[in-house]
DNA sequence: GTCACTGATCACATT
DNA sequence: GATCAGTGAC
């Protein structure tokens, strides 16, 4: 529908002040001049270029409140953010204004929108609605399978490693180009195996299609070809979903991109929040120029810029400007503050990783007796081993700290092996899980598997064909008892956690023969896990949980799980501690080599690291330190870390300070 | 032909 | 810690 056939019955209410005391909130009180802009334009294309700390969140969460008072239906309300802690936060900001009035608001990642939009009309698209979902690790393994069913495995010259392969493949879904345009930006050299990867790429989606599997690529692609081959849904859920909101823009693809566009194609009233100089995913396929897109994309939009942080003090925010300010590109937005007093960032130089580490555990401890509270502090990282070392010494002084990002607790081969027994259950043709399944068993390889597998995804239910396999000796009875354990954990009377129980009792002498080593560590996740699993009632909504939002700590942590981080210090990835804000800040591992790292060497990767070290530094209110350790030589590429992190050369001593580590031995 | 085990090699960020 | 190639055992 073009502008001028779209009736557009909304008008703005004037406002004279006595009005506003229809509402509950004072809206004009509570946000500034723009933020206020913001919350009230609710009609038609808006983008709001919302810069560190300008209360991007506040305005959101204030923008859905002044919806619901003005009588919009919570339920025509769709949020889609980064993840779902961030919609969870959000809209229980909004509960504590409004009460329960918006627990009708949709809101969640666009991966578990899709899920959910899917999981209802996937038979439209000739999938059963019992898909499974497959994680990268799943991903890769059907890759693996293609990859030496093809042959290419035993190629004479080298052929590309999964992930690779799985990379490319996905970065031309989610940009939505050909493989070709994918290998001639960023892979060049592996041109040659056009024709290979191709074919991979239709085998890999025929392969899914067969047995109901969905990457998380496919949630969105899927989604988008419903949109597009069924324009009555389309219809209806753009109806339906009458006011979209989209948090983090700078961080969507092209493919998220065209799910908004036809999510909206009704009605138009979309609102994109961003910074673009906090665009850090383009490994995801997110590019900035989606952003300044957007405007295209929805004619008539209407653009806000929120400038003032509210976060941090003038000096942190002297030295984030600074290192913006180098940046290649400019970005739309110059950020001020009336925080004036505070102080100088500083930057620390230690001679080895151990001083760093010892560092920052001192600090934090003097931090914490002059009063910051623990889980105010944050360690942040470009990589998620770069805190090793810290979390020894973190141990040693006896502070606990949750961990956010880098390996997590469900991607451990054990939470793997037991969530594929389940997956069977919920999804009999998911032939990923059933490989995973039958690899486990003594005497049972790569062959036999497949004649197996063959075997048991012919017959008309799948667990009775298993039960019917004749195998040989020992094989046979190992694939009896595998078969009982399914059987019984099939009980439709059972809850999640006790099907998982079943399995558990099942797997145990599995783990014990496989992992004799860590063995009790590993029966301790299990068990663990278990009592995560008891709030679920439904299988397949613990599935879906557990490949789209899973617990968030990392491997060490699941006793602090999803840790309302109380009383606890936090250490996060750079990427996992986007939108999140602390009192007092350390940057670690600011060495060339490791910030930026080595893998990335060309220009916009070059400049998306420095936009990584933008977000590091406007995450701290008062308090920032940036360390580096010297002289490390670097094992898996021979070289020596000599140097301070590039984006902090060149800036003035007034606003980060060198300061030097003293030795005063306490050991 | 098939599988299990050993030791060398390499490791960025995430839905 | 995970993965891969190589090797010996059945």
């Amino acid at each position: 529908m073009s502008d001028e056939t779209r009736p557009d019955r909304y008008t703005l209410r004037p406002e004279p002040d006595d009005r506003a005391r229809r509402f509950l909130i004072d809206y004009k009180e509570e946000l500034n001049p723009s933020q206020y802009e913001a919350a009230v334009t609710h009609k038609g294309p808006l983008l709001v270029l919302a810069g560190a700390g300008s209360g991007k969140t506040r305005t959101l969460v204030f923008r859905v409140a002044r919806m619901v008072e003005e009588g919009i239906d919570p339920a025509s309300i769709l949020l889609l953010t980064f993840t779902r802690r961030a919609a969870e936060e959000m809209l229980q900001r909004v509960e504590a204004l409004l009460g329960s009035r918006c627990d009708r608001v949709t809101g969640g990642t666009f991966h578990s929108f899709a899920n959910t939009i899917l999981r209802r009309y996937a038979q439209l698209l000739g999938f059963a609605n019992a898909f499974t979902i497959l994680d990268r690790s799943d991903s890769e393994d059907v890759i693996n399978l293609i990859r030496s069913r093809m042959g290419l495995d035993k190629k004479a010259l080298r052929f590309p490693r999964k992930q690779t392969i799985l990379e490319i493949l996905s970065l031309a879904a989610n940009k939505t180009c050909g493989v070709a345009a994918v290998l001639n930006e960023q892979f060049p050299h592996l041109l040659d195996e056009l024709d290979e990867l191709g074919q991979i790429a239709d085998y890999y989606r025929d392969y899914k299609r067969e047995r109901s599997l969905l990457d998380y690529d496919d949630l969105l692609s899927y989604l988008r070809e419903l949109l597009r081959g069924h324009p009555e849904l389309a219809e209806r859920l753009s109806h339906t979903f009458r006011y979209i909101m989209v948090d983090e823009y700078q961080d969507t693809n092209r493919l998220q991109a065209d799910i908004v566009r036809l999510l909206a194609h009704s009605h138009d009233n979309v609102m994109a929040v961003g910074d673009d100089a906090q665009s850090i995913y383009s490994f995801r396929g997110a590019t900035v120029r989606n952003i300044f897109e957007f405007p295209d994309l929805f004619p008539g939009t209407k653009v806000i810029k929120l400038e003032e942080n509210y976060r941090s003090t003038q000096p942190i925010l002297d030295l984030s400007n600074e290192i913006i300010l180098q940046a290649k590109e400019s970005y739309t937005k110059n950020l001020f503050t009336r925080r004036e007093a505070g102080i100088r960032p500083v930057l620390v130089e230690a001679d080895s990783e151990r001083y760093q580490s010892r560092f920052v555990g001192q600090k934090i401890l003097e931090l914490h007796e002059s009063g910051v509270p623990l889980p105010e502090i944050a360690v942040l990282f470009r990589s998620s081993f770069h805190s090793f070392d810290l979390e020894i010494e973190l141990g040693r002084r006896n502070l606990q700290f949750v961990k956010r990002g880098g390996f997590k607790f469900i991607e451990t081969t054990h939470i793997k092996d037991v969530l594929a027994h389940l997956r069977i259950i919920a999804n009999p043709q998911d032939a990923v899980s059933w490989y995973r399944v039958l690899l486990l068993l003594n005497g049972v390889g790569a062959k036999s598997s497949e004649r197996i597998l063959a075997h048991v995804l012919d017959a008309p239910d799948p667990f009775q064909g298993l039960a019917a396999y004749r195998g040989r000796g020992a094989v046979n009875t190992a694939l009896k008892s595998l078969a009982e354990a399914l059987q019984q954990a099939r009980d439709e009377g059972l809850k999640p956690a006790e099907q998982l129980e079943v399995i558990v009792r099942y797997y145990e002498p599995i783990l014990k023969h496989r992992h004799h080593d860590d063995y009790p560590k590993r029966q301790k996740d299990l068990e663990h896990f278990t009592i995560i699993t008891e709030r679920y009632r439904s299988l397949d909504r613990m599935l879906s949980d557990m490949a789209l939002e899973p617990p968030t700590s990392s491997v060490d942590n699941v006793l602090a799980t999803d840790g309302e981080d109380e009383g606890l210090l936090t250490l996060s990835t750079i990427h996992s501690a986007k939108g999140l804000e602390w009192n007092s800040v350390f940057i670690i591992w600011a060495v060339e080599g490791r910030f930026p790292s080595l893998y990335n060497k060309d220009d916009d990767e070059l400049e998306e690291e420095r936009r990584l070290m933008y977000v590091a530094a406007t995450r701290a209110k008062e308090n920032l330190f940036i360390s580096y350790p010297i002289n490390i030589y670097d094992r898996a590429t021979g070289m020596l870390l000599n140097r301070p992190s590039r984006f902090l050369d060149g800036i003035p001593r007034r606003i980060l300070t060198p300061v030097m580590l003293m030795e005063d031995d306490d050991e």
